[in-house]
This record gives structure tokens, C-alpha cells and sequence, in this order.
DNA sequence: GAGTGGTCTAGACCACTAA
DNA sequence: TAGTGGTCTAGACCACTCG
């Protein structure tokens, strides 16, 4: 395996260690080799492989322990729906094995209620694009997913095309990248047209997520209600107990 | 303030500029002073100063921007409950500011069932430790929780003490320490037992975990049946979007 | 005791942003 | 263009685990 030098040394190490880890090259369970032995055998510092390895540890591939050697887990591989790598919908319902597909069910400008006013610390009677969206799982829905926009952010005109993330809708039509986003997580019944959307009972509880999605600079960009088939589309945490 | 060399000096540093942040002698929204600065005034290499500074956007208090400086973000400190620091019901019940409590249940040694079995990887018929405990908030209950330990694990004898985290409790009976726990996330309606402990409707819906907690040799712990009430503690989930 | 990961330094160069 | 954070190196010493 050849380093280029255009990107990060780091990442590439990260790309490739975590090909090997699943392709089988190093087993599950199995210790890697030394740090020492990596950065002599990659011809980089000791410091740009813990670089690397300290990211695979925080995607909890890989375990190091003090004295002993870095070992690889075995669990997280046979996780496929997680939080934690992306906040995004598309990506999470890929990596459970199924092909993704983003529905649009409604594009419109329209003055923002009261409480994304508030959340998007927006003017009385601004405008906001709100956009609902179903995404599919195979073909079956599994999120119903409405997402607000300050219409001063939306610089591009449209038409839209919203049936790809929402990282993609502000860069494309914003000029705007997501930093980070708070989510609060709720249980909830269905409301009936996201009941129908899903084609779920009324009285069959679903997950809900009311997202915030800020800027680099901690402004507060898009407003997310999201309504998440739990049943339909397992969704996992993974912590770190430091 | 003093840099101590016993700890980390890294960690230390991560304590002294959070506290910083906090306090407000380094307001939201400003800028902190360069790595450089930073480095000089603690006396300490500008890779340790980053190596802190690594640790705290992690956890969102500050965003770093090339060619610009590192800033404080103003949103996180608002929060109060949120998954991500670590997976404890205590720790989050009192970092929303309230008092926390908990209230044993049942502990019983009984044999494993299947599901518990197949999570836990022991034999049929083996023996596990089942506690079940309310946690409480400002003496409103708030979670349901039941954890599976294999009674294999448990090295001290009893009485247990069974009111402290469930990562205390491994410590202490069991001399095993969680290194990192998968959780599966659900929306459901609360068993009567449940309802009846939280003094909930059984038709009001509620959060469910099926937690499994790991070693650092990628061991399963303990498993857990965990109910929570989103209404009366709310959930937050913070991300990053690289 | 040998070998591992954990911490830390000093210095270098690059990529980027703002004034 | 000056100053910021991003990357990378080479080397040092420490803390820990294991046989």
C-alpha cells in the first residue's frame, strides 16, 4: 500500500487500516501491530499513526491498551444503523444494507411560526423554506422528515432538488456547511399524515428528533422534525466510558 | 493558575479552560487566545496545548477555524441532559440540576433466559445477577431500569449495593470496568410494571434502550432493559459534522 | 525485563482567513 | 501579508502489561 502526500497522511492510514480490519486482513479480536512497527512499515512518525489510530478507537474499531497492544473489536463491524459517524439519514439506512431513496413530498415558501422563529433566531414574519421529505429503505418508508431554512439563507434560486441530504441542500443552495447539530429525543404517536406516509398505526409509537443544525460560526441554519420508524430501521449508540 | 505535572498536563489544561469557559472569563462567542499564546502561557509545548484544545471540540464547547482561531461556542453549555460525555442515568439526571436517586427495585439470582444467553455469550442454564432500579429525579421517577450481570462475575460476595451507577457496581462486585456499551433505541409503550413505577398511562409512549456494556477485551458485562421517561427528562444528542 | 501504548517537546512547513 | 490553525517529524521518557 503507497501513502500519497496530497491529503492527510493520517486519513489515508485511516482508510487503509480500516480496509484491512475489514476485509479480514487483521482479524477481529486480533492485535495489530506495534505503533513502532506501523509508522516504520508506513515510513511515517510515530505521532501521524496514533493520529490515525486514535480516530479508529474513537469509531471503537480498535482497542489500545497500555502495555499490552491495540486490539480490534469485533462488535461494531456487525452494527449497521449508528449514530455517532453522520447525523444523516441517507447515509445511516446505506449502511444498514439497503438502497436509499429520498421522496419529496413538499416544497414550500411560507412565514415561519413562532417556534422557529425562536430556534432559528429569525425576525417576525420571515420566510422560511419548509421541505418534507419521506426516505425509503429498500423501497419502504421509514422517516418522515421535515426540515425549515431561513429563505435569507437560500442564495441559489431554485428549482430544488431535495432529494439528496440536507448537508447537500444548504451547500448547493446556501453556500452554507453544517459544524454540528443538537437533536432532542423524543417517543411519540405518529401525527396522521406522517402515520400515512409510513403507513403506520396510529397507535404504534415512533421515534421523534427535533434537530437544530449550526454553522461554524454557531449560527443556527436548519430546524428539523424528524419521525423515525424504529421498527423498521434498528438505530444504535455506541459510548465511550473514556 | 498552576500547571501540576502528576496528571496529564493535557487533561489539566482541559480542566482549567473549560472551567474558564464556564465561568465566563472566556465569553461565548469570543475567541480564544492562539495555540501559540496558549502555549507559552502555560509553559507547555503548543501539541499539548492542542491535544486539549482536540478534547474540547470534541465536545462541542469550542469550534476551531483555520486561518481564523478557536472560538467558544455559546449552545452546548445550555444543554443539560445529553448522551455523548457518558451513558450514566445519574450523572445526566444531575447535570440537568436535579437531585438523583436510586431506588432498588428487586435483585435476584436467577438463570439466564435466551435472549440473555445469546448477549452475555454464557451457557445455558448459567446463572445471572438481575437488578432492577428506578432512578429519580428531584424524587420523580424517571427511569425504569433492569441490568443482567452473569453471576460468574460477580467475585465479592453480597449484600450488594445496588443504589450507585451500574459502572460502580462492576467495579466494586465484579472487578470489571466498562470500556465502551452499545445501545439499541426504541419507541414503545411502557409493560404495566413500568407504567405503574414511572406513574405513567399505559398508553403514553416512552423511550426504550437494550444496552450491552463491553470490556476493553471485548467482553459483554451486563445487558440492560432501560425505560425512559422523555417527557419529564429530556434527551439530548449532540453531533458533529466534521 | 522487553515491549507496548501514553505523554511531551521543539521545531518545521503548509493551508487558510482576515484585515 | 501577518497570523491562525492543520500536519508532520524525530526523539525522549514514562506507565503499564505480560511472560
Amino acid at each position: 500500500m503507497v501513502i500519497e502526500r496530497p491529503k492527510p497522511i493520517a486519513e489515508q492510514l485511516v482508510i487503509i487500516l480500516r480496509e484491512k480490519i475489514r476485509s479480514g486482513e487483521y482479524p477481529a479480536g486480533s492485535r495489530l501491530p506495534s505503533e513502532s512497527d506501523l509508522a516504520s512499515q508506513f515510513d511515517v512518525s510515530r505521532a501521524t499513526i496514533r493520529t490515525a489510530l486514535a480516530t479508529l478507537e474513537a469509531e471503537h474499531l480498535i482497542s489500545r491498551r497500555q502495555g499490552d497492544g491495540t486490539y480490534i473489536n469485533k462488535r461494531i463491524m456487525e452494527i449497521n444503523t449508528h449514530m455517532g459517524d453522520t447525523w444523516d439519514f441517507k447515509y445511516m439506512i446505506e449502511n444498514s444494507g439497503r438502497i436509499a431513496r429520498i421522496q419529496p413530498i413538499l416544497v414550500e415558501l411560507r412565514k415561519a411560526n413562532t417556534q422557529e422563529q425562536d430556534a432559528l433566531e429569525i425576525n417576525r414574519d420571515s420566510l422560511v423554506l419548509s421541505i418534507v421529505r419521506i426516505f425509503l429503505a429498500d423501497d419502504q418508508p421509514v422517516i418522515y422528515s421535515e426540515n425549515i431554512i431561513p429563505a435569507s439563507f437560500c442564495i441559489n434560486p431554485g428549482p430544488y432538488n431535495v432529494s439528496q441530504p440536507i448537508r447537500n441542500i444548504l451547500m448547493d443552495y446556501c453556500h452554507q456547511e453544517i459544524a454540528y447539530s443538537i437533536s432532542d429525543l423524543m417517543a411519540t404517536l405518529p401525527p396522521p399524515e406522517v402515520a400515512k406516509a409510513l403507513s403506520l398505526d396510529l397507535d404504534k409509537p415512533l421515534l421523534k428528533f427535533f434537530d437544530l443544525f449550526f454553522n461554524n460560526k454557531d449560527q443556527p441554519l436548519v430546524l428539523g422534525n424528524n419521525y423515525y420508524n424504529d421498527k423498521a430501521l434498528r438505530l444504535h449508540v455506541v459510548h465511550s466510558w473514556e
